[in-house]
DNA sequence: TGTTTGCAGTTTGTAGGACAAACTTACGTT
DNA sequence: AACGTAAGTTTGTCCTACAAACTGCAAACA
């Protein structure tokens, strides 16, 4: 976190928004710990004591908890009665799980994208692919990572599903531990660059059935590679590497 | 609810459980409200105000609002910043986008069931079958809701996917309703209930492909009336009837 | 010596109250 | 009749407090 002491910050920039929804404190807190477990601040299996957190954000208890709420919902940690809040940590088998759904829910959303083929969806596509190849070479894995799941959110957006959209982007949350330790090795994103490219010009093209393909065949190598990482500690595979390097 | 004045009842046969995780207050008032919205006790729209909340369920206002949260992501009500929790009304093409979720994963769920055929789950899975033939012609809409939800839990179980299974749960609560309001025209019922006895038997049979087009077919036909009972406002179309009668 | 028992210390679960902010409604004014 | 203002109500947030449960350590026992 950046605003040490008072309140959190991120909620003076308010600009006039009308249409704002949902700016409540909890909410605030709530982005601001999924953020910490998804770039590995708070590590897998790492006990979280409300009071940390509650010095952390700068919030009461309450509100906390209620931010609590939401994560645990979400996956992103789990309580056990008495002992309090744990960061969820994926047995390799639960990856497994995890990726034959994300299979599932996502060859579907690129599937009904090419079938839809909306422009305004299209060209949000290919501005996320801009921003990818733009960050190949000089961007850091945050930045990949973030530039990547903008890449995957304009898929679920395309499918004109909202449901879908929403349920892909909890999953991805679920996983994007793992992907940003996979991003460390930058000679596989150049693979999987390729890769969604490829994907995002049979969407264009309007080949479900392609698509399809294409997009089941991508997330079965991804998934055994996430297999291996979580099999690894949440580490890369075969590296001395301790990984996830103070994400910020 | 039915225990009226001091705490929630249900606490009292706990028997020697120890490896019972989530006995927590607000884990059991999450569940009193889930019913009561599955049901229809809680009109799709209704506005429920924290005080009242917490007078029926006799519990205080912080475990009641942590328990709100839990309800919140699971998009049975949404809140808007200053004005309540609102009980979610669905939008004829939101019950079409969920449906079609639906029809993706519980499709894949039962693809899944037929490849693997563990024992013990289609053991389980004939079992709920056997309740929904007794319940068939002297059940109450209630009775058949619980039925059938657990026909269906049995073939997310069967898929070996934790996560499939819980997202499905998650999906059929928030579609609880128009299927309780679906039960109460009987003769449609034998005609879904022998759609069910088909696709259990192409599953025990292992016939993939046969089990997954069964399903799809299954579920664009309750999808479609499932979409004409919301554009009839959460009422049987074609009928003056007021439906939901008191479900308890 | 190894096991068990008992006792702090700490953390969570729950409760009640309090205050500010914001929405809703009704009323009075122009 | 339309607008602006004021009261009432509800939510958002916070503080404090206490009971229940878990943790660890030390002491007593076999």
């Amino acid at each position: 976190m950046d605003g040490p002491d008072d309140q959190l910050d991120g909620m003076n920039d308010d600009s006039m928004l009308v249409a704002g929804q949902a700016v409540s404190l909890r909410s605030l807190v709530a982005d601001r710990l999924r953020l910490a477990i998804i770039t590995g601040r708070f590590r897998p299996g790492q006990q979280l004591r409300e009071r940390e957190l509650c010095e952390l954000t700068g919030v009461s208890r309450p509100s906390l908890r209620e931010a609590l709420r939401a994560l645990e919902a979400e996956g992103l940690i789990s309580t056990m009665p008495h002992r309090g809040p744990v960061v969820a940590a994926l047995t390799p088998d639960e990856v497994d799980h995890l990726y034959a759904l994300r299979r599932v829910l996502e060859s579907f959303a690129a599937r009904e994208f090419a079938r839809l083929r909306r422009p305004d969806d299209i060209a949000a596509l290919k501005a996320t692919m801009k921003r990818l190849d733009d960050l190949r070479d000089s961007g850091t894995p945050l930045d990949l990572l973030e530039a990547g799941s903008a890449y995957y959110r304009a898929v679920a957006s395309g499918s004109g599903n909202p449901y879908l959209a929403q349920n892909l982007q909890a999953l991805h949350n679920r996983i994007a531990l793992i992907r940003f330790i996979s991003l460390h090795e930058r000679n596989r994103n150049r693979l999987t660059f390729a890769a969604l490219r490829t994907m995002m010009k049979a969407i264009i093209a309007g080949d479900e059935a392609l698509t399809e393909q294409l997009w089941t065949e991508h997330l079965a190598a991804i998934g055994t590679r996430a297999r291996g990482i979580v099999e690894a500690g949440y580490r890369l595979p075969g590296t001395g590497d301790r990984s996830t390097p103070s994400a910020a």
